[in-house]
RNA sequence: GCCGAGAUAGCUCAGUCGGUAGAGCAGAGGACUGAAAAUCCUCGUGUCCACAGUUCAACUCUGUGUCUCGGCA
């Protein structure tokens, strides 16, 4: 099979929903290689938390750009697109099938529509403007957005400090109105030509893997491994240290709570995100929507597609 | 067995000086352009334990029963 140079898997869904196991089955049947799309997953010395694939799971599959930076490293959507695209190009060069596997949704969308020109994030200015933000108080800094960018401010809550910040970070970044960067831009530099297959399960037995996987989580050594990344100088204000998993384990460690009590925070705030992920991959109208256990339907597909 | 306290949303509980009820959590829906495992918004009808009594009207008052949790035996 001559794949097309442009055309990429995408394989996404909540997560606990198998999508590893389902790219790794298909790329030994295609000749396939995968390409993580988890924000969490790229990170070194967290593995565990993130369920990243074990070397077993892998199947001798390649697996790209897991474990490519520290958790102390700059990470994000842009710098993801950055990373991804060459290794992409690459794969697709060799004549291998491209899957792109994680459960993402902002990094999976900038992969595909890229993000509009900005210059890379200013600390000082965003420490600024949180300060700001926290200090004066949230009205100011609405007030001074509805101002400037009277389009955006309509669309976003005075309440969504991370938006308003960013917005305003941008505006002084770039001279110009945030929405008016978005709509110029609206994701429309489309590298790659995707397939979007979604998988799900019922709700009632999402949960139930949910739950189950957080407790394997404990029991199998997340403490532990957070411990050590907290002995290697990883503070727990990192953004990855305050990702699920890992924030629930410092919370034991530090005797805010209860062992049985930080798993169940586990399981309820990971059930949380996979709601927010389905929300996410529902407004999503190029979406295919499989059970996992459906190999035969979506290799069917995803053959048909390249 | 006796003495207390309680029984109201999936859970923990508030409340109605008698006119069929509301918070938190859980849960559901949504938004999303360099923090995205982040951030933010919206959503609350249920035999008010059962039966009888009083009353125009009882989830609310009275009685009895059942169950639960304390304490004493």
């Amino acid at each position: 099979m001559r794949p097309d140079k442009q055309k990429i898997i995408i394989i996404t869904g909540p997560t606990a929903t198998g999508k590893t196991d389902l790219a790794v089955n298909l790329s030994l049947d295609m000749g396939g290689e995968v390409v993580n799309c988890d924000s969490m997953q790229v990170y070194k010395g967290m593995d565990i938390g993130t369920a990243k694939p074990l070397p077993e799971e892998k199947k001798g599959i390649p697996h790209h750009l897991l474990d490519v930076v520290n958790p102390d490293e700059e990470f994000n959507a842009s710098v993801y697109r950055e990373y991804a695209v060459p290794v992409i190009k690459d794969i697709l060069a060799r004549e291998k099938i491209c899957f792109v596997v994680g459960g993402t949704g902002l990094y999976i969308k900038s992969l595909l529509g890229g993000l509009f020109e900005c210059p890379s994030s200013d600390p000082e200015i965003r420490e600024q403007l949180l300060i700001e933000y926290d200090k004066k108080g949230k009205d100011i800094l609405f007030e001074r957005l509805k101002k400037l960018d009277p389009v955006y401010a309509d669309t976003v809550h005075p309440n969504d400090r991370v938006r308003i910040t960013r917005a305003l970070e941008v505006i002084k970044l770039t001279g110009q109105p945030f929405s008016a960067l978005a709509a110029d831009h609206s994701f429309k530099n489309r590298d790659f030509k995707p397939l979007k297959i979604c998988l799900y399960h019922e709700r009632e037995i999402l949960y139930e893997r949910i739950n189950l996987r957080s407790i394997r989580m404990f029991e199998s050594g997340l403490v532990d491994e957070t411990r050590k990344l907290l002995k290697n100088g990883y503070s727990p204000d990192l953004k990855p240290m305050k990702s699920i998993g890992y924030r629930h384990a410092i919370d034991y460690l530090e005797n805010r709570m209860s062992y049985n009590e930080s798993i169940e925070l586990l399981q309820r705030d990971t059930r949380r995100y996979a709601k927010r992920q389905i929300t996410w991959f529902k407004a999503d109208t190029e979406m295919l929507w499989f059970y996992p256990d459906n190999i035969n339907e979506i290799t069917e597909k995803v053959k048909e597609f390249i």
